[in-house]
DNA sequence: TACTCGATCGGA
DNA sequence: CCGATCGAGTAA
């Protein structure tokens, strides 16, 4: 395995550069014994109280208070009634912003990722640390800037521009 | 309390 | 293309 991701480097402003940086990164759980481990290949960066397609652009309310911590906690919610969203919030306290895991090796989609870990909301709020049972860890594999594509991000029209054009969305394809 | 709509997915 | 399914957010 590798090493745990620390809080620390969630905590920097630059939510698209860590977003960025989590591809090739390993989502692990562990939850009654069983664990499993996933590697990162798509993401989402939603960066702070300007970028519409932000849940907390709309200002502190009980679903977004979590994006409002420091980085490295979890912010899982429910989309359409059926889907479990994971996003894992960075940047320093009071500055919301957080990353959605749109996919993982054998997952693809953000739903399909937290149905095929077992992954809800009962991880809301909760650390990233081998203690809650959902963590990040980094095992040392180089991602090449060559094999990463950025694009804008999916099922966001309402938020309108600039918002929908920022490619913000990263996907990573092994060569 | 009464609406509306969503950071999606699977099936027709 | 459409329905599922339910909670957050808003208006009243």
């Amino acid at each position: 395995m590798g090493k745990v991701l620390p809080a620390s480097v969630l905590r920097g402003r630059e939510t698209v550069e860590i977003a960025r940086s989590l591809l090739g990164r390993l989502l692990v759980t562990r939850v009654e014994g069983r664990r499993t481990v996933r590697r990162i290949v798509e993401v989402e960066a939603y960066d702070g109280p300007h970028d519409r397609a932000c849940h907390a652009s709309r200002g502190r309310t009980p679903r977004t208070e979590v994006m409002f911590q420091p980085g490295g906690v979890w912010y899982v919610y429910l989309c359409y009634g059926i889907h479990e969203m994971l996003n894992l919030v960075t940047g320093p306290r009071d500055y919301p912003a957080a990353i959605l895991i749109r996919g993982v090796d054998g997952a693809s989609g953000p739903g399909r990722v937290t149905r095929t870990l077992d992954i809800d909301r009962r991880f809301n709020g909760r650390a990233t640390t081998r203690s809650t049972g959902l963590w990040i860890e980094d095992d040392g594999l180089v991602v090449s800037a060559a094999g990463v594509s950025a694009t804008p991000r999916i099922g966001i029209a309402y938020a309108g521009e600039p918002w929908v054009s920022k490619r913000w969305r990263f996907v990573w394809r092994r060569e």
